[in-house]
DNA sequence: TCATATTGCATTGTGTACAATATGATTGTA
DNA sequence: TACAATCATATTGTACACAATGCAATATGA
């Protein structure tokens, strides 16, 4: 991050980049294993959260995942066609729907335990590092959220 | 990351999703900016390579930006036709596209200049810490493109 | 010259984001 | 209680990003 606005302008100097460019490739290393398993990343990160926490709505689990309801209604729908989830329409308040793990969904946590760790042997890079860079992301993410 | 496999399948303990979050995040920020000069943020990065060294081929293009030429074929039809760049087929060897800024493409940096700066700022975090952060996110992106 | 491999781009299909819409619930007021 | 206005939730449609596949041009070797 030196000197005048043409150096900052390069693609080597923009954190954005960085990250983007992380985010991506980090993801694409997942998608083998995920892939064999029926899954994109995005389907998948919905199912950690439902493995911690069942019976959520669409917008409880688009708080939760930074996603939209747009995004989640045809993602939920795939996972409710591989029989993974049940989408229940609220009896008291219909606008909701809420969003349950259904026997094979829970089961296929068992397929994943191992995965994290995997990946993270694969990363590279050191336990107390890791734990340093996810800290400085939440604390920019708490940052930028406010706004 | 404390813990037994299943803590780690918890979202707030996945490095990954912090990358995920944090990317998107900062991406709609640049947002309104990019679509107000009908720019994507893909494409405001494949300008940027371009405004540090013109006249270069889709691959090329690809290697710096990390982008399929699939993903980048339509985006540069795109720019083309909004007259920011020029696509040729290059006379030596016709499978080669290169690409080249036109005059207009060449002004538009002009209206970037402060972007960095006033992103920057909006992050709320201490320059300090934002090349700390780029520093070792580069590292990782390092360690994953090996694999 | 033929066969094979490599390289580079285009095309197609899937997934995601965002905006617009529809519909049900809540609140305030008469 | 009834009604209008507002708010909350999910869905749909459109455009973009990305991955996988296919195709054309070139290089290499038999």
């Amino acid at each position: 991050m030196d000197g005048n606005s043409k150096d900052m302008l390069k693609l080597d100097n923009q954190l954005c980049f960085a990250l983007y460019a992380c985010s991506k490739e980090i993801i694409s290393l997942y998608k083998p294993y995920l892939n064999s398993h029926g899954l994109t990343y995005t389907q998948y990160i919905t199912l950690l959260v439902l493995w911690e926490q069942d019976s959520l709505s669409v917008s409880e689990l688009g708080n939760k995942l930074l996603l939209d309801s747009g995004t989640l209604t045809p993602l939920l729908k795939k996972l409710e066609k591989s029989q993974l989830i049940e989408r229940v329409r609220d009896k008291d308040d219909e606008r909701i729907v809420k969003v349950y793990l259904t026997e094979k969904g829970r089961m296929l946590q068992e397929s994943f335990l191992e995965l994290p760790q995997k990946m993270f042997c694969n990363s590279g890079i050191k336990l107390e590092e890791a734990i340093n860079l996810k800290t400085m992301l939440n604390r920019l993410l708490g940052n930028i959220r406010k706004l």
